[in-house]
Formats: structure tokens, C-alpha cells, sequence
DNA sequence: TAGAGCTCTCAAAGCGCTTTGGCTGACTGC
DNA sequence: GCAGTCAGCCAAAGCGCTTTGAGAGCTCTA
């Protein structure tokens, strides 16, 4: 392919294109300049004079120039791009929540141009996939989600030198990193107390699966929440599941059907707490009269806490607008801009509403 | 950055990084071969005598050498990355069906170690978007999904040059072009048939946009089997909305308030589906008593129809496996194996359970 | 035994950008 | 009037691959 104007497709192609592409020793040429100096110009050195700059950037926009990224990411070893490496396999579901978190991560990626490249990996052997990530430089900085304590991810891409950002915490790791998480802990000691405050007692947890750090200081609220009432949460009022409907309504009975039964319970989502509803109806309870439900809420537009047939006490945070936060944070780090091991942690809402009473006994 | 070994930094994760990361030079010198033979020899070239070959391959494993993708792009013009145009904005909401979507596609790509670029794009001009993807030569095939009648995009990618797969079907464009889609005329045919059969002449549609094919096709087949029973699918016993909870439970209120409600309602989503159920119940009937109810499912792991109270009648088709299929085939043409214009189209399943029942009247 | 025809290999030219290391000429200060 | 700055520009060397065009060595035919 030396010669493209012998190539009839390419030929085709560049007619049908209404961007001629040109490329910079093209541009440089009309411009009668140097494509260093075009180069230069472009990007912002200082080395060149204004009125030069102006003539380089309106010839650029005239002809619309774009530099070719290949290029530039060969020469430079900047991407663009941002990473996140998918666990995959048979068994493993891809989390529903990821789709509004991506919502947001495209809501700031958009308008700064800036891809997303997932990776899929076999979730038994991710490591691989973050070597090879990092190894073909296809991205700037990744990003690393789901954490559990003491995740190996975190100290394997700290140590290949890839930049990154956890969404969520991890625990017992000999290092900072910077992170995005909420406050997990927080929101459910307000949730807990409240109940406790309406008079309950014997206070349950559906929590998501206990391997990953959100779930443990959701436990880890309730606890401090019921402790200091003097009270406990004994293990046969935990649950700990992957957060489907199915879940929910398996550990609402076999909790509601225990000899004492939790009067109040608190659910790490929105999708186990439809299972919830079910068991308790299914049960011929009712909410919140034999049993206060108050759940997490990550703000899906497709399911919403006040439309459940019960209004859902929640407590509240936009997963959305944390992936938005997390592009926001990952672009600065990759120009420089962040630097260190920031961590944010985001209050949560906790909104009242119709499926919370004052414990019957 | 002439000097590598000059910049402290990367001589440490050069150390630390147990992949030396060989380039094809440094292997071709430890070979005492040009970069030509082995690049060649690595690439499946014949002119390359299979000892040569041997050693080589022999020599790349050996040293873990791999290719630097950058590079390899700028010389080819090929990514080995597919891409998808994300369409968002600040009230565009990315449909929940895109995570089992992309399950599917992980557990093809998994496997051949291809990445997947997401680039999100303003909702109302994702024309700007593809071009910038074909001009930059980010990925060698993108798949359209969620395609309207004479879906711009797809002339548009068509007109570009970049091979893509479309997710489902268009109509009325002036060309062919390779897809995969469910049958969904053929399911809602079958689902609609079997009401017809049992009974129902008032049956209602809950469908989703009726801006995209699939509700077009769904609203098809309902109508090709009432009409062959001699019956009608009034306006008023359709509604197209998004898909969400909330909007099943206000079109299900709304028609099943009309002064001669619907027996028997078809649903385009499980999600809705949980909205339907929901004003059921609000509205004090029964399923399926009082008004029968089948949806489509699109299989997902956390919401199972056969978890509803009343366990749902669906036609079912899982998007999980369009979804690694589709990778196949975008993998299959961007190596050339698969062209032209082929189109697939996958039966669906009626599934029976309880939630359908004989008319009432 | 010369020449044709293979097979296998190589040097070097791209791909389109960034960056290094000059070079030029104008301007300063003494 | 001269060395010393410095702003502004350039040529050329990479980045790590693929591919072209050639050539060396060998076998085979007439």
C-alpha cells in the first residue's frame, strides 16, 4: 500500500469522506512550515510565536486536521483511553449496576473525547489481562471496581506503574491509592439506628456477597449502629448473596420463617428488596407492619424505591454520578492534574418513606 | 526519553515487571534473523522455511515477546479492537439489557483476547462520533445496536467503509448489510396466537419505543395473529414507552381502566412486566384471573419470570448469546472470514407458565 | 554450463506523530 | 563593536512494527 491513489477503495473511500484527513506534513507543507513547529504549535510549547500559532490552529480547523492516534500514542505512549478490565466467564454475571455506572463515565467521557476500552478477562485469572493492559500501553489509567479487602489488583497495578482509580475501598493494603467510594459504613449505621430508634430489635441484613469490602461496612454500620443500643446482630440474621431478586426473596424467608423473626431488615439493593416484598407477601406479612424493609439505593431510572408497592425507605447514592466523578478524576490523573493517593468518600441520602414503622412487639 | 535506562522511574518497573517486554529488533538480534524473516515467520508468511519458523515462534515464547499493538496499528491500519458508539447524555439512560449484552460478547473476546471500545457520544449527534471512530482507525468493526427504520448509522458506517454488524434490523434501507436479530414478529406472533387460543379478544400491547424495529416487529406479529382470528389491535390498546418499572405500571393501570379492559396483555420486557404486576395487584385482580400476562425475556440473572408471584408466561431469547455471537462474527470479518451482507435471524421460545389462563368472559 | 526458476532471507522504506539538538538572526549590555 | 541571550524555527531521529523490492544461493532444464 505505498501508493494510495493506485488503491480504487481507497480511492472511493477518500471521495465519499467529507473529512480529507489530511495529516500533518500535509498540513505543514501548506502551511510552509516545519512539522515540528506545526507539532509545536498544536500542542501548546511555548517555543512558538503567537501570530504563527494562530495561522497553524485556523489552518487546522480549516482543513480538519486530526492527528492519527496510532501515531501520536506510538510516539508518545498516551492513549486516550481509558481502561477497565472485565471479569467474564460462564458463571459470572456482569453486575447491573455497571450499565449506570457507565452512564455516567460516558456522561463526562463525552465531551472530552476521551473511549473506554473494556478488556474482557476470565474472572479466575484477571492478572493476566492487567499484564498485558499494561503492557501494550493501550491505555492511560484504568480504573478498578468491586474491591475486595486486600484486592490484589490494586497492588498489581500500582506495581506495573499503570495509573489508576479504585471505585470503592480495599482494606489492610500496604499502600494509599486514590479511590472514589461512599461512605457504605455511614449509611447504614443511619438505617440501623433509625430502626432501632422505631423500636426494633431484632434487626436482619441482606447483604451482597461478603467478599467485597462495600458489603463488609454495610455490616460493619448495622453493628456499631445496634451495639450502641446494646444490642447484636447474630450470624443467623445475615445474609450475604449475590444481589438478584432470587436472593432477596430465598434469604427474606428463611429469615421471616426463623423461630424469631427479624422485625426490621435492611438490604443492600434494590433488586433483592423486590424478593423481599415477595417473601413478606408471600408469607402474608405485610410492610411495615409485620416487618420494616429500608434498602440501598444506587438510583436505577428503570426501578425506582418510591414506585415498589410499599414506598422503599432507601438509602440513596447515584452510581451514576460516581462514574461520572471517577472519568472526571481519571482524566486529571492522566494529565497530570491529580497526582497522590486521593481518597473521596461521598455522603449518602437516607430518605424515609413508607416502609419503615415502629416495631410491633 | 532517547534513553531508557537513563529514567530511574522505568528502570524500576522494568525490574519489578517480570515481562521484560522484548521488542521485535532485540529478538530478531538474539536470532541473528532481519526483523523481516521473523515478523514474517510470526505472521504466518510462507516464505519462511518452517525451521526458521520453529525457532522463531520457539524464541518469541521463550522470551514472552509480543507485539506492540501501537505500533503494529500505525503499520497496518488494524486495531484488533471492535468498537461501540455509546450514545449519552444527561437524560439518555443506558439500557440495563447492555450489561447481559455485553456478558455475551466478554465470553467470546475473552477467549481471543479482543478489547472493546466504547465511545460515548452525544445521544442527539452520534454522526460525529463514527466518523471520528472510521478516521481514526480505533477499531477494525463496530456493531450498531437498537436499530431504528432506515437507521442513519448503519448507512452512515456503511458509507465510511468500517465494517460493522448491526444488533437486530433496520428497514427500508436501500442496501444490505450483515446482521443478527430474534425473531420478534414471529415470538409476539406466537405469544398473541396462543391468547387468541385461549380465548382473549381484547388483548393489549405494552411495548417499548416504537421508534425501533424490534417494537415494530413485536406490534407486527401481535397484529398478524389477532388478524387472523378475525380481531383488531385498537390504538388505545397499545403503549410504547421506555422500559422501565414505572412506565409498565402506568400504561397497565391505564388500559386495565379503560371501560372495556384488556383479558390479556403482551409485554415487551420482563421490567415492565414488574410495573404491569404491580398495578394488577394496586387495582385488586388478579393474574391470571382476571387478566393474563406474558412478556419477553431477555434472560437475566437477577429478575427470572419464573420467579414472579405468579410465575410469567415469556417468549425468551437470551441476549447474553446474541451477544457472544455477535463478537464471533465481527471477529469473523475483521479476519476476513465472514462478508458480505448476511443476516441471522434467532427463534425465540415460547415458554408457558401460570401467569396465562382461558378468558374470563 | 548458462540461464531460468525457486526458496529463503535481508536492508530499508514507510506508517504519522513527538522530541531532541541544533541553527539563525535579532536584540541586549558593556 | 562583540560576545551573550533568546525567541523562533527546522532537520532528523526516533517509537516498533509491516511490507516492498532485491539478492544470494540452490536446483533443474536444455
Amino acid at each position: 500500500m505505498r501508493d494510495k491513489s493506485a488503491d480504487p477503495a481507497a480511492l472511493q473511500s477518500a471521495l465519499r469522506n467529507l473529512e480529507p484527513a489530511v495529516n500533518l506534513k500535509q498540513l505543514s507543507h501548506m502551511l510552509q512550515l516545519s512539522q515540528t513547529t506545526v507539532s509545536r504549535a498544536l500542542n501548546g510549547y511555548p517555543e512558538v510565536s503567537e501570530e504563527t500559532r494562530r495561522r497553524v490552529t485556523d489552518a487546522a480547523k480549516r482543513h480538519g486536521y486530526r492527528p492519527n492516534p496510532s501515531a501520536r500514542r506510538l510516539a508518545t505512549g498516551k492513549a486516550g483511553m481509558i481502561g477497565y478490565v472485565l471479569p467474564t466467564g460462564a458463571s459470572v454475571d456482569i453486575d447491573p449496576h455497571f450499565v449506570e455506572f457507565l452512564s455516567g463515565l460516558g456522561d463526562y467521557a463525552r465531551s472530552h473525547e476521551l473511549d473506554l476500552v473494556l478488556s474482557p478477562a476470565d474472572a479466575d485469572d484477571e492478572e493476566t489481562t492487567y499484564r498485558r493492559v499494561a503492557a501494550n500501553k493501550q491505555v492511560d489509567a484504568v480504573y478498578i471496581s468491586a474491591p475486595r479487602p486486600a484486592d490484589r489488583r490494586i497492588s498489581l497495578v500500582n506495581q506495573l506503574g499503570l495509573p489508576f482509580l479504585v471505585h470503592g475501598r480495599a482494606e489492610g493494603l500496604d499502600f494509599d491509592y486514590p479511590f472514589l467510594d461512599i461512605d457504605n459504613e455511614g449509611a447504614f449505621h443511619e438505617a440501623a439506628r433509625l430502626l432501632v430508634q422505631l423500636g426494633h430489635k431484632r434487626i436482619a441484613l441482606i447483604n451482597g456477597d461478603d467478599g467485597q469490602t462495600f458489603a463488609i461496612f454495610r455490616e460493619r454500620g448495622v453493628r456499631r449502629a445496634l451495639a450502641s443500643a446494646g444490642l447484636v446482630l447474630p450470624p443467623e440474621k445475615i445474609r450475604s448473596v449475590a444481589m438478584t431478586e432470587e436472593n432477596g426473596y430465598r434469604s427474606a424467608r428463611s429469615l421471616l420463617e426463623q423461630p424469631e423473626p427479624p422485625t426490621a431488615i435492611a438490604c443492600s439493593s434494590l433488586i433483592m428488596a423486590l424478593g423481599v416484598v415477595r417473601a413478606v407477601r408471600d408469607l402474608g406479612l405485610t410492610i411495615p407492619g409485620d416487618v420494616s424493609l429500608i434498602a440501598h439505593d444506587d438510583v436505577f431510572p428503570w426501578l425506582k424505591p418510591e414506585h415498589f408497592s410499599v414506598p422503599l425507605s432507601t438509602t440513596r447514592s447515584s452510581i451514576r454520578a460516581a462514574g461520572a466523578r471517577i472519568a472526571e478524576r481519571l482524566a486529571a490523573r492522566i494529565s497530570g492534574l491529580e497526582e497522590g493517593a486521593r481518597g473521596e468518600i461521598w455522603p449518602v441520602d437516607l430518605v424515609v418513606r413508607g416502609s419503615i414503622a415502629g416495631a410491633a412487639g
